[in-house]
DNA sequence: CGGTTACTTGAGATACGTCAAAACGAGTGG
DNA sequence: CCACTCGTTTTGACGTATCTCAAGTAACCG
Protein backbone atom coordinates (compact mmCIF):
# COMPACT_ATOMS: atom_id res chain seq x y z
CA UNK A 1 0.00 0.00 0.00
CA UNK A 2 1.39 3.55 -0.95
CA UNK A 3 1.67 5.68 1.57
CA UNK A 4 -0.25 8.66 -0.86
CA UNK A 5 -3.15 7.30 -0.87
CA UNK A 6 -3.02 7.51 3.16
CA UNK A 7 -2.01 11.42 3.14
CA UNK A 8 -4.93 11.86 0.57
CA UNK A 9 -7.49 10.31 3.45
CA UNK A 10 -6.89 13.22 5.75
CA UNK A 11 -9.88 14.06 7.24
CA UNK A 12 -11.52 17.60 6.37
CA UNK A 13 -12.49 19.80 8.67
CA UNK A 14 -15.25 21.75 9.20
CA UNK A 15 -14.32 24.60 6.40
CA UNK A 16 -16.63 25.49 3.89
CA UNK A 17 -16.53 23.35 0.71
CA UNK A 18 -15.13 25.36 -2.22
CA UNK A 19 -16.76 23.85 -5.11
CA UNK A 20 -20.90 23.95 -3.27
CA UNK A 21 -22.40 23.06 -0.30
CA UNK A 22 -23.19 19.76 -1.17
CA UNK A 23 -22.47 16.78 1.19
CA UNK A 24 -21.74 14.60 -0.94
CA UNK A 25 -19.11 16.10 -2.66
CA UNK A 26 -16.53 13.82 -0.77
CA UNK A 27 -13.66 14.25 -2.89
CA UNK A 28 -13.46 17.90 -1.77
CA UNK A 29 -14.25 17.12 2.01
CA UNK A 30 -11.38 14.68 2.13
CA UNK A 31 -8.76 17.34 0.61
CA UNK A 32 -10.51 20.97 2.18
CA UNK A 33 -7.95 22.48 4.67
CA UNK A 34 -6.26 19.13 5.31
CA UNK A 35 -2.57 19.09 5.75
CA UNK A 36 -1.69 17.36 2.22
CA UNK A 37 -4.05 20.59 0.55
CA UNK A 38 -1.12 22.64 2.00
CA UNK A 39 1.31 20.68 -0.63
CA UNK A 40 2.04 20.43 -4.23
CA UNK A 41 2.21 16.77 -5.74
CA UNK A 42 6.09 16.67 -5.49
CA UNK A 43 6.01 17.54 -1.39
CA UNK A 44 3.38 14.70 -0.98
CA UNK A 45 6.03 12.79 -2.42
CA UNK A 46 8.65 13.62 0.01
CA UNK A 47 6.09 13.15 2.66
CA UNK A 48 5.79 9.45 1.22
CA UNK A 49 9.75 8.80 0.91
CA UNK A 50 9.90 9.05 4.72
CA UNK A 51 6.35 7.71 5.98
CA UNK A 52 6.23 3.97 7.25
CA UNK A 53 3.10 2.28 7.24
CA UNK A 54 1.67 0.95 10.64
CA UNK A 55 -1.26 -0.96 11.73
CA UNK A 56 -2.45 -1.69 15.81
CA UNK A 57 -5.49 -3.77 16.63
CA UNK A 58 -7.72 -2.24 19.20
CA UNK A 59 -6.58 -1.87 23.11
CA UNK A 60 -3.07 -1.89 21.39
CA UNK A 61 -0.90 1.19 22.54
CA UNK A 62 1.17 3.53 20.17
CA UNK A 63 2.80 4.81 22.78
CA UNK A 64 3.20 5.01 26.24
CA UNK A 65 3.20 8.14 29.08
CA UNK A 66 6.43 7.39 29.66
CA UNK A 67 7.99 6.72 26.63
CA UNK A 68 10.62 8.91 24.43
CA UNK A 69 8.76 10.87 21.69
CA UNK A 70 10.86 9.07 18.96
CA UNK A 71 7.94 9.36 16.45
CA UNK A 72 5.07 11.27 14.68
CA UNK A 73 1.83 9.66 13.30
CA UNK A 74 -0.38 10.60 11.17
CA UNK A 75 -3.84 8.65 11.54
CA UNK A 76 -5.18 6.86 8.32
CA UNK A 77 -8.36 4.87 10.06
CA UNK A 78 -9.87 4.44 13.32
CA UNK A 79 -10.25 6.29 16.55
CA UNK A 80 -7.51 6.49 18.98
CA UNK A 81 -7.32 7.42 22.79
CA UNK A 82 -4.71 9.92 24.61
CA UNK A 83 -4.81 9.57 28.28
CA UNK A 84 -3.24 9.45 31.69
CA UNK A 85 -3.42 7.19 34.56
CA UNK A 86 -2.55 7.38 37.98
CA UNK A 87 -1.04 5.21 40.17
CA UNK A 88 -4.34 4.51 41.83
CA UNK A 89 -6.28 3.67 38.47
CA UNK A 90 -7.82 6.61 37.72
CA UNK A 91 -7.28 7.78 34.33
CA UNK A 92 -8.10 10.69 32.73
CA UNK A 93 -8.61 10.85 28.51
CA UNK A 94 -7.03 13.72 27.44
CA UNK A 95 -8.76 13.47 23.77
CA UNK A 96 -9.74 11.67 20.85
CA UNK A 97 -7.80 11.14 17.79
CA UNK A 98 -9.62 10.57 14.22
CA UNK A 99 -8.43 10.16 10.74
CA UNK A 100 -6.00 12.54 9.51
CA UNK A 101 -4.88 13.72 13.35
CA UNK A 102 -0.98 13.97 14.11
CA UNK A 103 0.45 12.76 17.40
CA UNK A 104 3.76 13.57 18.16
CA UNK A 105 4.61 17.01 16.50
CA UNK A 106 3.72 19.49 19.60
CA UNK A 107 6.09 18.36 22.24
CA UNK A 108 10.03 17.64 22.09
CA UNK A 109 11.29 15.26 24.57
CA UNK A 110 8.07 13.18 26.00
CA UNK A 111 4.40 13.38 24.94
CA UNK A 112 2.83 13.43 28.51
CA UNK A 113 0.61 11.35 27.72
CA UNK A 114 -0.03 7.52 26.45
CA UNK A 115 -2.05 7.02 23.49
CA UNK A 116 -3.63 3.48 22.18
CA UNK A 117 -6.24 2.41 19.65
CA UNK A 118 -10.22 2.40 20.42
CA UNK A 119 -11.01 0.80 16.97
CA UNK A 120 -8.11 -1.02 14.78
CA UNK A 121 -6.09 1.69 13.43
CA UNK A 122 -3.91 2.58 10.38
CA UNK A 123 -1.06 5.27 10.88
CA UNK A 124 1.49 6.83 8.83
CA UNK A 125 4.72 6.60 11.41
CA UNK A 126 7.45 8.95 10.57
CA UNK A 127 10.77 9.47 12.46
CA UNK A 128 10.98 12.77 14.00
CA UNK A 129 13.99 13.57 12.48
CA UNK A 130 13.20 13.41 9.07
CA UNK A 131 9.57 14.62 9.69
CA UNK A 132 11.36 17.95 11.28
CA UNK A 133 13.76 18.25 8.54
CA UNK A 134 11.00 18.24 6.16
CA UNK A 135 9.15 20.78 8.19
CA UNK A 136 11.73 23.20 8.34
CA UNK A 137 12.29 22.70 4.44
CA UNK A 138 7.89 23.23 3.97
CA UNK A 139 6.80 26.24 5.37
CA UNK A 140 3.26 25.89 3.94
CA UNK A 141 3.76 22.51 5.67
CA UNK A 142 3.88 24.27 9.00
CA UNK A 143 1.94 26.57 8.82
CA UNK A 144 -1.08 24.22 8.03
CA UNK A 145 0.23 21.76 11.13
CA UNK A 146 0.15 25.27 12.79
CA UNK A 147 -3.45 25.75 12.28
CA UNK A 148 -4.72 22.04 13.75
CA UNK A 149 -2.67 23.00 16.67
CA UNK A 150 -4.49 25.90 17.06
CA UNK A 151 -8.00 23.40 16.39
CA UNK A 152 -6.76 21.12 19.11
CA UNK A 153 -5.84 24.02 21.59
CA UNK A 154 -9.51 25.25 21.44
CA UNK A 155 -10.92 21.60 21.79
CA UNK A 156 -8.73 21.31 24.69
CA UNK A 157 -10.22 24.83 25.78
CA UNK A 158 -13.98 23.78 25.59
CA UNK A 159 -12.67 20.62 27.13
CA UNK A 160 -11.91 22.33 30.19
CA UNK A 161 -14.74 24.38 30.62
CA UNK A 162 -16.67 21.30 30.56
CA UNK A 163 -15.13 19.78 33.40
CA UNK A 164 -14.46 22.54 34.92
CA UNK A 165 -18.57 24.30 34.74
CA UNK A 166 -21.00 21.94 32.94
CA UNK A 167 -23.59 19.39 33.91
CA UNK A 168 -23.27 15.82 33.13
CA UNK A 169 -25.83 16.18 30.82
CA UNK A 170 -24.15 19.44 29.17
CA UNK A 171 -21.36 17.52 29.38
CA UNK A 172 -22.59 14.82 27.09
CA UNK A 173 -24.73 16.77 24.94
CA UNK A 174 -21.30 18.72 24.07
CA UNK A 175 -19.60 15.47 23.26
CA UNK A 176 -22.45 14.59 21.17
CA UNK A 177 -22.32 17.53 19.06
CA UNK A 178 -18.41 17.66 19.10
CA UNK A 179 -18.03 14.61 18.24
CA UNK A 180 -20.80 14.59 15.12
CA UNK A 181 -18.95 17.97 13.71
CA UNK A 182 -15.13 15.94 14.30
CA UNK A 183 -16.32 12.64 12.33
CA UNK A 184 -18.54 14.74 10.01
CA UNK A 185 -20.70 11.03 9.36
CA UNK A 186 -22.91 12.34 7.16
CA UNK A 187 -24.63 9.05 8.25
CA UNK A 188 -28.25 9.21 8.10
CA UNK A 189 -30.23 11.52 9.83
CA UNK A 190 -28.58 12.88 12.65
CA UNK A 191 -27.26 9.44 13.58
CA UNK A 192 -24.00 9.85 15.12
CA UNK A 193 -21.49 6.82 15.68
CA UNK A 194 -20.00 6.56 18.82
CA UNK A 195 -16.72 3.93 18.40
CA UNK A 196 -15.51 4.38 21.93
CA UNK A 197 -16.85 2.60 25.31
CA UNK A 198 -18.79 4.05 27.75
CA UNK A 199 -15.69 3.87 30.04
CA UNK A 200 -13.92 6.14 27.45
CA UNK A 201 -16.61 8.27 27.61
CA UNK A 202 -16.35 8.57 31.11
CA UNK A 203 -12.72 9.06 31.55
CA UNK A 204 -12.98 11.94 28.81
CA UNK A 205 -15.78 14.11 30.31
CA UNK A 206 -15.02 13.49 34.21
CA UNK A 207 -17.63 11.36 34.94
CA UNK A 208 -18.25 7.98 35.87
CA UNK A 209 -19.71 4.79 33.34
CA UNK A 210 -23.00 5.15 35.42
CA UNK A 211 -23.54 8.38 35.02
CA UNK A 212 -22.67 8.76 30.92
CA UNK A 213 -25.38 5.76 30.73
CA UNK A 214 -28.15 7.45 33.62
CA UNK A 215 -27.81 10.55 31.03
CA UNK A 216 -28.16 9.11 28.10
CA UNK A 217 -30.91 7.30 29.12
CA UNK A 218 -32.25 10.79 30.61
CA UNK A 219 -31.56 12.78 27.52
CA UNK A 220 -33.37 9.53 25.30
CA UNK A 221 -36.69 9.78 27.65
CA UNK A 222 -36.98 13.61 26.94
CA UNK A 223 -36.49 12.91 23.40
CA UNK A 224 -33.82 14.69 22.54
CA UNK A 225 -31.46 11.61 21.35
CA UNK A 226 -32.49 8.05 20.87
CA UNK A 227 -29.88 5.63 21.76
CA UNK A 228 -29.14 3.55 19.25
CA UNK A 229 -26.48 0.21 19.44
CA UNK A 230 -22.88 1.83 18.47
CA UNK A 231 -24.01 5.36 18.70
CA UNK A 232 -26.64 7.82 18.86
CA UNK A 233 -29.47 9.90 16.72
CA UNK A 234 -30.00 13.43 17.34
CA UNK A 235 -33.86 14.12 17.06
CA UNK A 236 -33.71 17.43 18.81
CA UNK A 237 -31.15 18.93 17.11
CA UNK A 238 -32.04 22.81 18.67
CA UNK A 239 -32.33 21.68 22.15
CA UNK A 240 -28.90 19.57 22.17
CA UNK A 241 -26.80 22.20 21.21
CA UNK A 242 -29.03 24.42 23.88
CA UNK A 243 -26.89 22.25 26.18
CA UNK A 244 -23.73 21.83 24.59
CA UNK A 245 -23.17 25.44 24.74
CA UNK A 246 -24.30 26.00 28.27
CA UNK B 1 10.70 53.73 28.32
CA UNK B 2 11.92 51.18 25.55
CA UNK B 3 11.17 47.96 24.17
CA UNK B 4 14.17 46.56 24.77
CA UNK B 5 14.19 46.11 28.57
CA UNK B 6 10.89 44.73 28.23
CA UNK B 7 11.88 42.07 26.12
CA UNK B 8 15.05 41.27 28.40
CA UNK B 9 12.46 40.83 31.04
CA UNK B 10 11.00 37.47 29.71
CA UNK B 11 10.73 34.95 32.06
CA UNK B 12 13.06 31.82 32.91
CA UNK B 13 11.24 29.05 32.48
CA UNK B 14 12.79 25.90 34.77
CA UNK B 15 15.11 25.36 32.52
CA UNK B 16 18.92 24.73 34.50
CA UNK B 17 21.02 27.68 34.57
CA UNK B 18 23.78 27.33 32.21
CA UNK B 19 26.34 29.19 34.62
CA UNK B 20 25.28 26.86 37.81
CA UNK B 21 22.85 26.10 39.98
CA UNK B 22 23.22 29.31 41.67
CA UNK B 23 20.02 30.56 42.72
CA UNK B 24 21.02 34.50 42.63
CA UNK B 25 21.98 34.46 38.91
CA UNK B 26 19.51 36.87 38.43
CA UNK B 27 20.86 37.90 34.49
CA UNK B 28 21.07 34.14 33.80
CA UNK B 29 17.98 33.18 34.94
CA UNK B 30 15.77 35.86 33.10
CA UNK B 31 17.99 35.09 29.94
CA UNK B 32 17.78 31.41 30.15
CA UNK B 33 15.38 29.33 27.64
CA UNK B 34 13.11 32.47 27.34
CA UNK B 35 12.03 33.70 23.65
CA UNK B 36 14.66 36.31 23.64
CA UNK B 37 17.55 33.94 24.03
CA UNK B 38 16.95 32.58 20.67
CA UNK B 39 17.42 36.00 19.15
CA UNK B 40 20.86 37.54 18.80
CA UNK B 41 20.88 41.20 19.59
CA UNK B 42 20.12 42.95 16.25
CA UNK B 43 17.14 40.60 15.85
CA UNK B 44 16.26 41.79 19.48
CA UNK B 45 16.16 45.25 17.61
CA UNK B 46 13.92 44.24 15.26
CA UNK B 47 11.19 42.91 17.38
CA UNK B 48 11.73 46.10 19.35
CA UNK B 49 10.67 48.50 16.45
CA UNK B 50 7.55 46.53 16.05
CA UNK B 51 6.26 46.71 19.81
CA UNK B 52 4.19 48.70 21.74
CA UNK B 53 4.38 49.55 25.27
CA UNK B 54 1.17 48.94 26.75
CA UNK B 55 0.02 49.37 30.35
CA UNK B 56 -3.34 47.98 31.52
CA UNK B 57 -4.84 48.66 35.23
CA UNK B 58 -5.77 45.48 37.28
CA UNK B 59 -9.19 44.52 35.86
CA UNK B 60 -9.26 46.01 32.82
CA UNK B 61 -9.61 43.75 29.65
CA UNK B 62 -6.79 43.10 27.17
CA UNK B 63 -9.05 41.55 24.69
CA UNK B 64 -12.53 39.93 24.87
CA UNK B 65 -13.70 36.48 23.52
CA UNK B 66 -15.45 37.69 21.14
CA UNK B 67 -12.89 40.14 19.55
CA UNK B 68 -11.18 39.47 16.28
CA UNK B 69 -7.36 39.13 17.31
CA UNK B 70 -5.04 41.21 15.20
CA UNK B 71 -2.24 41.50 17.81
CA UNK B 72 0.13 39.85 19.93
CA UNK B 73 1.13 40.65 23.47
CA UNK B 74 4.18 39.49 25.21
CA UNK B 75 3.16 40.23 29.28
CA UNK B 76 6.50 42.32 30.63
CA UNK B 77 4.82 42.61 33.91
CA UNK B 78 1.85 41.79 35.79
CA UNK B 79 -0.61 38.85 36.27
CA UNK B 80 -3.44 38.19 33.40
CA UNK B 81 -6.32 35.58 33.51
CA UNK B 82 -7.86 34.08 30.80
CA UNK B 83 -11.67 32.75 30.81
CA UNK B 84 -14.60 32.15 29.23
CA UNK B 85 -18.07 33.42 30.14
CA UNK B 86 -21.50 31.65 30.22
CA UNK B 87 -24.60 33.26 29.38
CA UNK B 88 -26.17 32.45 32.95
CA UNK B 89 -23.08 34.06 34.68
CA UNK B 90 -20.50 30.35 35.16
CA UNK B 91 -17.32 31.45 34.69
CA UNK B 92 -14.38 29.14 33.62
CA UNK B 93 -10.67 30.44 33.97
CA UNK B 94 -8.73 28.51 31.26
CA UNK B 95 -5.41 29.57 32.21
CA UNK B 96 -2.70 32.56 33.80
CA UNK B 97 -0.26 33.91 32.27
CA UNK B 98 3.16 35.78 33.52
CA UNK B 99 5.49 37.61 32.53
CA UNK B 100 7.12 36.66 29.33
CA UNK B 101 4.08 34.56 28.35
CA UNK B 102 3.04 35.14 25.27
CA UNK B 103 -0.97 35.75 23.83
CA UNK B 104 -2.94 35.25 20.50
CA UNK B 105 0.26 33.90 18.72
CA UNK B 106 -1.46 30.31 18.16
CA UNK B 107 -4.82 30.78 17.14
CA UNK B 108 -6.01 33.15 13.85
CA UNK B 109 -9.02 34.38 13.88
CA UNK B 110 -10.81 34.84 17.32
CA UNK B 111 -8.94 33.79 20.32
CA UNK B 112 -11.17 31.47 22.17
CA UNK B 113 -11.19 33.55 25.62
CA UNK B 114 -11.34 36.54 27.22
CA UNK B 115 -8.10 38.03 29.04
CA UNK B 116 -8.04 40.48 31.79
CA UNK B 117 -5.41 41.65 34.50
CA UNK B 118 -5.72 39.95 37.46
CA UNK B 119 -3.28 42.95 38.96
CA UNK B 120 -1.39 46.13 37.08
CA UNK B 121 -0.29 44.77 33.82
CA UNK B 122 2.66 46.04 31.17
CA UNK B 123 2.62 44.26 28.12
CA UNK B 124 4.23 44.55 24.49
CA UNK B 125 2.13 44.70 22.05
CA UNK B 126 2.97 44.04 18.20
CA UNK B 127 0.02 43.69 15.21
CA UNK B 128 -0.33 40.61 14.28
CA UNK B 129 0.91 41.18 10.93
CA UNK B 130 3.96 42.55 11.68
CA UNK B 131 4.39 39.59 14.05
CA UNK B 132 3.85 36.96 11.71
CA UNK B 133 5.66 38.52 9.20
CA UNK B 134 9.16 38.53 11.48
CA UNK B 135 7.98 34.78 12.63
CA UNK B 136 8.56 34.34 9.28
CA UNK B 137 12.04 35.78 8.57
CA UNK B 138 13.17 34.21 12.24
CA UNK B 139 12.92 30.33 12.12
CA UNK B 140 14.90 30.89 15.81
CA UNK B 141 12.35 32.70 16.86
CA UNK B 142 9.64 30.67 15.36
CA UNK B 143 10.85 27.30 17.51
CA UNK B 144 10.99 29.29 20.61
CA UNK B 145 7.49 29.89 20.09
CA UNK B 146 7.03 26.28 19.41
CA UNK B 147 8.39 25.62 22.85
CA UNK B 148 6.31 27.75 25.10
CA UNK B 149 3.45 26.47 23.22
CA UNK B 150 3.99 22.96 24.15
CA UNK B 151 4.29 24.03 27.47
CA UNK B 152 1.45 25.61 27.26
CA UNK B 153 0.16 22.31 26.49
CA UNK B 154 1.06 20.58 28.44
CA UNK B 155 -0.48 22.45 31.13
CA UNK B 156 -3.52 22.16 30.11
CA UNK B 157 -3.25 18.47 29.56
CA UNK B 158 -3.12 19.12 33.60
CA UNK B 159 -5.54 20.99 33.97
CA UNK B 160 -7.98 18.63 32.21
CA UNK B 161 -6.64 16.00 34.27
CA UNK B 162 -7.20 18.00 37.44
CA UNK B 163 -10.76 18.47 36.72
CA UNK B 164 -11.75 15.37 35.76
CA UNK B 165 -10.39 13.09 37.81
CA UNK B 166 -8.90 15.05 41.44
CA UNK B 167 -10.60 15.89 44.28
CA UNK B 168 -10.70 19.35 45.72
CA UNK B 169 -7.70 19.06 48.13
CA UNK B 170 -5.87 17.45 45.23
CA UNK B 171 -6.70 20.12 42.98
CA UNK B 172 -5.36 22.98 45.21
CA UNK B 173 -2.43 21.20 46.11
CA UNK B 174 -1.80 21.07 42.46
CA UNK B 175 -2.51 24.76 42.48
CA UNK B 176 0.00 26.06 44.79
CA UNK B 177 3.22 23.79 43.28
CA UNK B 178 2.18 25.00 39.63
CA UNK B 179 2.11 28.37 40.44
CA UNK B 180 5.33 28.24 42.54
CA UNK B 181 6.75 26.44 39.42
CA UNK B 182 5.94 28.83 37.39
CA UNK B 183 6.91 31.92 39.32
CA UNK B 184 9.77 30.50 40.85
CA UNK B 185 9.46 33.27 43.36
CA UNK B 186 12.36 32.16 45.24
CA UNK B 187 11.01 33.70 48.18
CA UNK B 188 11.58 33.31 51.12
CA UNK B 189 11.38 29.57 52.50
CA UNK B 190 8.29 27.71 50.86
CA UNK B 191 6.57 31.04 50.49
CA UNK B 192 4.10 31.45 47.26
CA UNK B 193 2.76 34.61 46.58
CA UNK B 194 -1.09 34.52 45.30
CA UNK B 195 -2.03 37.58 43.41
CA UNK B 196 -5.59 36.60 41.96
CA UNK B 197 -8.33 36.15 44.17
CA UNK B 198 -10.30 33.44 45.90
CA UNK B 199 -12.92 33.75 42.77
CA UNK B 200 -10.20 33.67 39.89
CA UNK B 201 -8.49 30.18 42.31
CA UNK B 202 -12.20 28.54 42.10
CA UNK B 203 -13.10 29.35 38.76
CA UNK B 204 -9.45 27.90 37.07
CA UNK B 205 -10.26 24.70 39.17
CA UNK B 206 -13.80 23.64 39.00
CA UNK B 207 -14.88 24.24 42.26
CA UNK B 208 -16.47 26.93 44.10
CA UNK B 209 -14.91 30.13 46.03
CA UNK B 210 -16.35 28.53 49.81
CA UNK B 211 -14.60 24.87 48.90
CA UNK B 212 -11.17 26.92 47.72
CA UNK B 213 -11.26 28.61 51.57
CA UNK B 214 -12.07 25.55 53.03
CA UNK B 215 -9.75 23.17 51.59
CA UNK B 216 -6.65 25.73 52.01
CA UNK B 217 -8.26 26.34 55.87
CA UNK B 218 -7.90 22.20 55.72
CA UNK B 219 -4.81 22.23 54.37
CA UNK B 220 -3.02 24.41 56.99
CA UNK B 221 -4.50 22.72 59.91
CA UNK B 222 -2.79 19.72 58.71
CA UNK B 223 -0.04 21.84 58.61
CA UNK B 224 0.66 21.22 54.88
CA UNK B 225 1.21 25.03 54.46
CA UNK B 226 0.01 28.01 56.54
CA UNK B 227 -2.19 30.74 54.59
CA UNK B 228 -0.69 34.21 54.88
CA UNK B 229 -1.89 37.14 53.82
CA UNK B 230 -1.41 37.31 49.59
CA UNK B 231 -0.43 33.77 49.42
CA UNK B 232 0.61 30.87 51.33
CA UNK B 233 3.62 29.09 52.56
CA UNK B 234 4.46 25.36 52.55
CA UNK B 235 5.32 23.83 55.20
CA UNK B 236 5.41 19.77 53.97
CA UNK B 237 7.15 19.73 50.41
CA UNK B 238 6.67 16.42 50.27
CA UNK B 239 3.25 16.17 51.24
CA UNK B 240 1.77 18.81 48.86
CA UNK B 241 3.98 16.92 45.73
CA UNK B 242 1.92 13.84 46.81
CA UNK B 243 -1.12 15.21 46.53
CA UNK B 244 -0.40 17.66 43.36
CA UNK B 245 0.79 14.56 41.68
CA UNK B 246 -2.77 12.68 42.36
C1' DC C 1 -26.42 -21.93 23.28
C1' DG C 2 -23.21 -20.72 27.52
C1' DG C 3 -19.93 -17.63 29.00
C1' DT C 4 -18.03 -13.15 29.00
C1' DT C 5 -18.05 -8.42 28.64
C1' DA C 6 -20.51 -4.17 28.16
C1' DC C 7 -24.26 -1.56 29.45
C1' DT C 8 -28.31 -0.15 32.28
C1' DT C 9 -30.86 0.62 36.43
C1' DG C 10 -31.59 1.11 41.46
C1' DA C 11 -30.71 2.51 46.38
C1' DG C 12 -27.87 4.69 49.44
C1' DA C 13 -23.47 7.53 50.57
C1' DT C 14 -20.59 11.62 49.99
C1' DA C 15 -17.93 15.47 48.25
C1' DC C 16 -18.94 19.57 46.95
C1' DG C 17 -22.42 23.32 46.19
C1' DT C 18 -25.70 26.76 48.13
C1' DC C 19 -27.27 30.01 51.25
C1' DA C 20 -26.36 32.79 55.19
C1' DA C 21 -23.77 35.00 58.62
C1' DA C 22 -19.67 36.31 60.82
C1' DA C 23 -14.67 37.82 60.65
C1' DC C 24 -11.18 40.22 58.47
C1' DG C 25 -8.61 43.89 55.90
C1' DA C 26 -8.01 47.95 53.34
C1' DG C 27 -9.41 52.49 52.78
C1' DT C 28 -11.53 56.96 54.28
C1' DG C 29 -12.77 60.48 57.11
C1' DG C 30 -13.35 62.45 61.51
C1' DC D 1 -5.92 56.85 66.57
C1' DC D 2 -10.42 55.28 66.21
C1' DA D 3 -14.99 54.49 63.84
C1' DC D 4 -17.23 53.30 59.66
C1' DT D 5 -17.74 51.27 55.21
C1' DC D 6 -17.08 48.08 51.56
C1' DG D 7 -15.30 44.14 49.56
C1' DT D 8 -13.08 39.70 50.37
C1' DT D 9 -12.45 35.66 52.93
C1' DT D 10 -13.74 32.32 56.32
C1' DT D 11 -16.91 29.38 58.69
C1' DG D 12 -21.34 26.97 59.47
C1' DA D 13 -25.63 24.27 58.39
C1' DC D 14 -27.94 22.08 54.99
C1' DG D 15 -29.09 20.43 50.01
C1' DT D 16 -28.00 17.89 45.87
C1' DA D 17 -25.53 16.15 41.74
C1' DT D 18 -22.80 12.74 41.15
C1' DC D 19 -20.35 8.58 42.98
C1' DT D 20 -20.36 3.91 44.92
C1' DC D 21 -21.90 -0.49 45.40
C1' DA D 22 -24.86 -4.01 43.73
C1' DA D 23 -27.90 -6.32 40.84
C1' DG D 24 -30.02 -7.07 36.55
C1' DT D 25 -30.17 -7.05 31.27
C1' DA D 26 -28.47 -6.88 26.72
C1' DA D 27 -24.88 -7.65 23.27
C1' DC D 28 -21.09 -10.38 21.64
C1' DC D 29 -18.34 -14.56 20.48
C1' DG D 30 -16.67 -18.94 20.53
Amino acid sequence: MTVHRSVANLRASSVACPHRADSRCEECKVRASSVCAALRSDELAELEAIAHQVSFAAKESLFLESDKARDVFNITSGVVRLYRLFRDGRRQVIGFSFPGDFLGVQLSTDHGFSADAVSDVSVCRFAKRDFEALLARKPLLMEALHGRAATIMRLMQDQVVSLGRRSAEERMAWFITQLRERTALGGAEGSVSIPMSRQDIADYLGLTIETVSRTLSALAKRGVISVEPGGVRVLKEGLIGELAAG
